[in-house]
DNA sequence: ACTCTAATTTAGAATCATTATAAATTAATA
DNA sequence: TATTAATTTATAATGATTCTAAATTAGAGT
């Protein structure tokens, strides 16, 4: 079965090219049930399991940004230990497992309206992100 | 004036020896009306400004690190591109001006309260943080 | 006050993630 | 198929942070 086209489509309609490289990767990414949480480490070793032809780092740094400048891909930091991307572009928060160090979606709907008081003025929100650290309860 | 005895007992009471580096470097952060919010670099930068003798990058990381796990400091992360300190403790949310780069508090108070509809069963939560980026609106 | 020891500071090296460089390769258009 | 602009690549460079090991210092005990 190929999805190629998909992910081709994906490319040109981001305005990248769609290069054996970038589509090897867009599998990686997109071909997939659940929505993907990853660091650009752990994604090196799934693509160089994956893959007969290895990718080089500054093409999967140069990928990723691109679709992540793209909106393809989100970006979301947790202080900084480890820098993850989420193929979930939705506007969505996240519980993030200290115990696993795991990265869980959580969906808008699922949190109430966030009221804030005082907006500051003459500023635009751009986005509202909101990170509920959890530990296991033991 | 002399604040001294008071960061000698801020750094005793964290466990740590209260020498003349750290009374420097808790000067610089305590020392102020406001809340100060600040990256290691710009931490660095000003500790040369401001003081006679000058202190490794060594001592400062460590001593961040230090008042940081003692609760002293709060650290927060806008997506990896600067990772800044904050000291105020109190549990309280940021304003992120990406025209600025500026990071603002957001009271606890002064948002509403937020509802977490699906928590995760079997984890305790231990902290919410909400950042809001904003942009000046031109 | 003096001595001792463990904690701390320090310069510099090491590490890690990321970005820049510049030459070789490739996609896609004519 | 030829051309050229984009892309890939290995490698070097950068920047932030941590490690190391030697020199210094704080503070407890004498």
């Amino acid at each position: 079965m190929n999805n190629n086209n998909i992910f081709i489509e994906k490319l040109r309609s981001a305005g990248l090219r769609p290069t054996k490289q970038r589509i090897k990767i867009c599998k990686v990414l997109f071909d997939r049930k659940k929505t993907f949480h990853f660091t650009i480490n752990y994604l090196k070793t799934l693509l160089q399991k994956k893959t007969d032809q290895k990718i080089s780092q500054a093409t999967v740094y140069n990928t990723i940004n691109a679709l992540t400048k793209k909106g393809h891909l989100k970006e979301i930091s947790i202080n900084c230990e480890k820098n993850y991307f989420d193929t979930n572009i939705s506007s969505h928060h996240h519980f993030f497992n200290e115990s696993t160090q795991e990265l869980i979606d959580i969906d808008d709907s699922d949190i109430g309206k966030i009221n804030i008081k005082k907006p500051l003025t003459g500023k635009k929100i751009k986005s509202i992100e909101i990170l509920v650290k959890v530990a296991n309860s033991n």
